[in-house]
DNA sequence: CATGAATGAGTGTTCATTCAT
DNA sequence: AATGAATGAACACTCATTCAT
């Protein structure tokens, strides 16, 4: 009569992730619509067909269930971003890859991108130490990238610190600028890659295989 | 019921003006530091040194402080940007001025900036349309610029849409950037506003001249 | 999601019926006591014993639930008055049993009664205009009926306007008045509903019957 | 040069008193349309365009501005009123001549009726004092004179207390419906007097006389 | 005397979190 | 495991009253 227990509780830990996973997207479509603070619990449970009960039973409170999205979103972009080697073979492609393959990832993930280019303090401690970390790692691999480039003569000599950072944020104005629009109307993936990518190394001036 | 000299009066709206500035700059340091939400109208009076009362004389509520404060800001701005004849005399020369007076702007007002380029979205709909209608002009200037540059020939044909918004990120992320940390290790202005133009101009790629 | 059975919600619904009235129980007898300003939502929240949150599970605001105990008190007087037909059979005695039954329910809800008579003005718009429609019926009822009575007879020619509210102001007073007092020394209802009609119908001097 | 001090006193005691009427009148007018608890000093003080703190000069606060306006209106009536005697020559007329007085107080007095009629509850311990001595007072007026009245065969024996507390609803309810409205198509003051007289002593019902 | 800027106790309301069923 | 009624700390805002000028 009583199927074995170890079946059961697979079948159970299954239907706990699916659960899981149900609440997670709808906290990150409200997270990203409203933001923060003007989504309460209330909409989350709503939004996920739940009860107020349940919802702590699989979150411990509203600042972990953000957090763990943002965690979501931090993992997902570093799945895709590889190290290129510049004397390896065509590095320019391989970042270009590489850029390719995060908006992939931010345009698979609008809501999730959204709310954590959104949010940007007043949260808790928690939360802020954990973007610092990503942004501050995201940063130093720029930088380094810069540094490397110019070292091997890809690169012209720059302000390294300013220049990373203007670069991280021109890729999260255009990420968030080209998410939040209709959909329809969005340029297409690869255009936004494009235009990035030559933004970021050619700068708008005509340069000399232009001229030529 | 009349004031018997205007004497009084006028010293009393001196004083009025001296206390509302410093409340503003109170709230300012306070929205910037801990962004709109986690900043309370306790937290202002008491940084302000005020009663709760008093507070409430001079600010309908704490949105239209809010509000006022980013007004304020986007006054600020738009009071030192001057629009560049592409064909007259010097035009990177005028556009570089206008990147270092706006440097200077937002260095000078380094709270009130960073409250601005940190908040994103849950304030109330007064704010989000300020917002959106100062970053929508913003865009629109740079745009046309683009437009202009392209067509006198003085910028490479780019997606407009795309690289406005790169510019504008970039620029918001750098200052944000330079702002938070600790005022002494700051760049230069100068070498902000240098960089910034640098990169948004020539990118990150050698350029003929270099190579020249 | 769904309970199981309909029990278990029965059961909750009726609970929650329950708590709905002893909240709107103990709020009508501050408010009668105290009137709608000198009685704070901590009071009521005090005399219920529940807690803050509890009262806005049950009511969105204080107005609402003030304006839902006037209609209360409107819907039991509406539910007792029958209109007489003056020329049916005995209609002196339906308008006794009338009056008799307005006395039953306003003594039998003596907190919301008082309530209701105490308040005046200063509440919010839909109060005022609720209450203001209900004496507005009430009179043209009266208005009505004493038109009626004179045409056919019954009833002496005077100011109908006047009279009709000079009616409604000795009811409302004498109501008011024998609501007050200790429960104990109060005096019969039949003998306030018998004077009542009685002063109402025949005034203060000796009419021809009993001279007769 | 310096008038005596007397003079100049007096002139000052004078000017006291006018700025204390206006006071009072505004603050009447206030109270009698929006009720005492919709009133606020800050209405008081722009209504007769006096300052905050002059406003604390002439009263000790808001519940004493409202005693003494309490008060004045139960003087102005008091002083109109004459004890009839039932024995003496035509007392209904002299009753008449009560209500008639009473009456022009009354329109006389609009604002401070309306406050006075209005308030019920809610204020300050004093104040309900003050009315509840007034209006007892009135009461045992009432009472006694129908009691004497019956002794003497000119009223029919009528349960006393309710019926008192009839006439005396019946008279504010009149007096705050025909005081509200636009003081255009109000009725005439002897309208007033007389329907309330005439409703009062002889009902609703045809009499004697008529019926001869 | 007159002023009006300053005060702070008090009020209604929200919302993340808990817990008995 | 699931529920949703109950909780209370926290917040924005009001307004009668005071007091330095």
């Amino acid at each position: 009569m009583r199927e074995p227990s170890s079946r059961r509780s697979v079948r159970a830990e299954v239907q706990r992730g699916v659960r899981r996973e149900e609440i997670l997207n709808a906290a990150a479509a409200l997270f990203g619509r409203r933001g923060y603070h003007a989504t309460t619990v209330a909409d989350v449970i709503d939004a996920a067909a739940i009860s107020r009960g349940t919802f702590y039973l699989y979150f411990d409170n509203k600042d972990t269930l953000f957090l763990e999205l943002i965690e979501q979103f931090i993992q997902r972009i570093m799945a895709v971003v590889r190290v290129v080697d510049p004397t390896g073979e065509d590095p320019t492609g391989k970042i270009y890859d590489n850029v390719r393959r995060v908006v992939d990832v931010v345009f698979d993930n609008r809501d999730l991108t959204v709310m954590v280019l959104r949010e940007g303090i007043g949260l808790k401690p928690d939360v802020d130490e954990k973007l610092q970390r990503f942004y501050g790692f995201v940063r130093e691999m720029v930088e380094g990238a810069l540094a490397n480039g110019a070292r091997l003569g890809f690169i012209r000599k720059v302000n390294e610190e300013i220049v990373a950072t203007a670069l991280i944020g021109s890729i999260k104005e255009v990420f968030l600028h080209h998410l939040i629009g209709a959909p329809g109307d969005a340029p297409l993936r690869e255009s936004v890659a494009e235009s990035l990518l030559d933004f970021g190394l050619r700068g708008l001036l005509h340069t000399a295989r232009e001229r030529d």
